[in-house]
DNA sequence: TTCATACTTCGATATTAATCTAAGCATAAA
DNA sequence: TTTATGCTTAGATTAATATCGAAGTATGAA
């Protein structure tokens, strides 16, 4: 059986401790330099530097120039999904990196998944919008009610666009910290934009981290009120 | 940032060329013998039960001893889903294995992608439920529609226990050789194992090709008409 | 122009891991 | 019990590749 994609050449990019933080560093959704991803990986710029040519080889990774910097970002969200799939999938076998750091508690509780929010409070969201029944779930299948369509507007989010673009509005996500579903798709990346617009919340540095501040987190959970968690 | 699901060991997992090509061979969604897949692999048995050791060490594939046999499969749907969202990628990026064989138009023709049916086939079938209103798509959500139930359960399909169970009963699939999205979840599975039953078509050896009959084929054509393709 | 910064390429090294031969174990058949 | 088959483990070898230091290139600042 010598025919077929070859994943075995993906698994090998992927497979390697540097290359695969710092493909998890651009999980966050932001472009980075290599010095950056360098940081990230624990390696030198001149390592960075050659597994970055192999990523972009392979056209995992897309690179813009930029003065003498140079920002390295995940080519798509096809690329995004197959990361986010195997976290899931390594989480589930319990294959966690052990070290865990400081800031391990903030990852769990909101962060960055790719583009849209996961952890703790991206599954209260998720958990929030099917309670007051402003999406409706059958199987996999996401759907906006009416009802849906006006709190996000109501939120300040013009649905108009989102609907015209090829993305699916509402989309189900898995990932590791909290083992439950929560909202992907343009709309919840719509979200997230919006909760950083609102000033409820900003990136921190170059991690996935989502930090709320007190006023934010306040303002979120009066938004998105759910007395099960 | 040491912190997250180790997909770095997973990508290794997948990356050695004689794994990769286990795992792919594992997607017929067959249980096959180390033997076997030495030979899939184009290692010695030797070989093969080292890396099958690390692969069930890991949790991706199970095994079941029967006498002097050890049937491996893999772990579960999880895996499956991983695998395949890798190969679509990989196919993407035009990264397929070179040696092209003569079972490639087989595969490309009908073929297993775990437990349901992908290739021109899985894809016509697809395009035919929808064009006659079986299957309602709205973006990636998929629904049966009352006709589609009727249609079903006239093809000798028992929708009862599919219902029951806790996996999506409509999901899409997109795989490698025709870009295009077919039917997976319960239902797929349910319409493969249904051509199977009514000999229309059989496994082929080990490898993930499905063989229609000629009579079979003409079977399929007329249940699934689609003049569009 | 000269210096500094950001990044890439080159060359050498060292570690890792896949592979095979050979031997050992377990089950089934004779 | 003996023999054959299927599979695993052990040991040695080889090949691949990640890594870093050093040198080279490009852009921006002084």
């Amino acid at each position: 059986m010598n025919v077929g994609p070859d994943i075995a050449a993906l698994g090998s990019l992927i497979g390697d401790p540097a290359r695969a933080r710092m493909l998890t560093a651009l999980l966050s959704g932001k472009a980075l330099t290599p010095s950056e991803l360098a940081v990230e990986a624990g390696v030198t710029v001149q390592t960075a530097s050659f597994h970055l040519g192999k990523l972009a080889g392979a056209g995992l990774t897309q690179q813009q120039k930029q003065g003498r910097h140079r920002y390295y970002s995940l080519a798509d969200d096809d690329v995004a999904d197959v990361l986010v799939a195997m976290e899931g999938l390594a989480a589930k076998r319990g294959h966690t990196r052990t070290r865990t750091g400081p800031k391990d508690p903030d990852l769990r509780k909101a962060r960055v998944c790719y583009n849209h929010l996961a952890g703790t409070l991206g599954v209260h969201m998720f958990d929030s919008l099917l309670a007051r029944q402003y999406l409706a779930a059958e199987a996999e299948n996401l759907e906006l009610t009416d009802a849906g369509r006006a709190f996000v507007t109501g939120l300040g989010i013009d649905l108009e666009p989102l609907a015209k673009s090829r993305r699916p509005l509402c989309k189900a996500c898995l990932d590791w910290s909290a083992r439950r579903t929560h909202l992907a798709g343009a709309l919840g990346t719509a979200f997230l934009d919006r909760f950083f617009a609102l000033g409820w919340a900003e990136r921190q540095s170059a991690s996935r981290v989502v930090a709320f501040s007190d006023n934010g987190a306040a303002r979120f959970f009066s938004d998105f009120p759910n007395e099960a968690s």
